[in-house]
DNA sequence: GTCTATATGCCGATAGAC
DNA sequence: GTCTATCGGCATATAGAC
């Protein structure tokens, strides 16, 4: 049946996304991912071709929740760019206190798949990033800020560095010297912005 | 004889600098090491007690000689703290043209045993990213900046921020936004540092 | 669609000769 | 100190029954 098989490869994926994110991609055997979905081997080769096609699913299934749960950190109009980017590094550091918290999933793979530019997990990963790129820019153009492109790379790599420095360290607080950072950039922008965007009253 | 001992062992480690930086640590076998270094398996173990003890090795050989390019980067009293610290991504952004550059060895071990705190890679690595970080504290330090510690920190999430993001996408380019970041944030502190370090002119 | 059983090869690590 | 030979286990992937 169709939904038996969907359902099936849900659990795949799901099982896949647990092991994956916790032990690394390359440190987790088709086997631990069949047994965790409560299948045989033989049936997720049923539903997928190879391991790198599994690999793949899990990225992709990652993919819009990842941004969507960083877009929930900073609902729309309820504040300026300036205090709604200052709450994102706010939660990184508070999601990175969860035990289970390992980084970026993306830039984990990217990094374990280094060696293979045309890997599917390079690919998705990539695409990731330039759509969390995209949406930053957006949040910044909507409240008026000029060069709002160039500022959203300069908070994607902080953000990013942050992720980094935090797994290296075990240590949380790296997201609020980066925030600290991401408002400095901000606040260096504010003035291009208001002039372009209307005229002070002062 | 010792002379042979050491040369051996530095021949292994040498090969597994090529292929674990190249490839990944976990998806190279001691098998691969010992054969490029021209010896057996058997061999390799008479040297070291286990991968992990290799993988400790590999990274320990990196530790200072990674530090002494960045250092290499910006010789001392030529100029100005912002210039040099410029130049480090630049420099950064031409390093990553090289189709060799796999991102930093340090940041992807740690990210390769994220599920293992106590293995001795997240220990090395956590380590050389302290150096590293200290290191840029001296270098504001010595060029009067007030919040040397902070900005150092915020330098340091730049600089791995950008590495990830060259990583994911493969566009050294991302270099030169980070280093635009960076002037931006120490051009916000010079002020301070003018103030504290010696009266201007003007 | 899911199963049992298996192919084939590499994994880290070791025994014992020289 | 280096070798040949090998251990048991796990890797990805597949054959063929039901």
């Amino acid at each position: 049946m169709t939904r038996d098989s969907s359902e099936t490869r849900r659990r795949l994926i799901a099982a896949a996304d647990a092991l994956f994110y916790r032990q690394g991609i390359r440190a987790v055997g088709v086997d631990a991912v069949a047994e965790a979905a409560g299948v045989t081997k033989r049936t997720l080769y049923y539903h997928f071709a190879s391991k790198d096609d599994l690999i793949a699913a899990y990225l992709e299934a990652r993919d819009l929740p990842t941004l969507g749960r960083y877009q929930q950190m900073i609902p729309e109009g309820k504040a300026t760019a300036e205090r709604r980017i200052r709450r994102i590094f706010e939660q990184l550091g508070k999601s990175a206190e969860n035990p289970s918290w390992r980084g970026c999933s993306f830039l984990r793979a990217a990094s374990e798949f280094a060696n293979l530019p045309g890997h599917p997990a390079r690919t998705i990963a990539s695409r990731h990033k330039r759509r969390f790129e995209a949406w930053l820019e957006e949040v910044l153009a909507a409240d008026g800020y000029g060069e709002a492109a160039a500022l959203a790379r300069q908070l994607m790599i902080l953000i990013d560095g942050a992720i980094a420095q935090i797994l290296i360290h075990r240590e949380p607080s790296y997201a609020l010297a980066a925030g600290d950072a991401a408002a400095t950039l901000l606040k260096g922008a504010k003035t291009a912005k208001r002039r372009s965007a209307r005229p002070r009253r002062s």
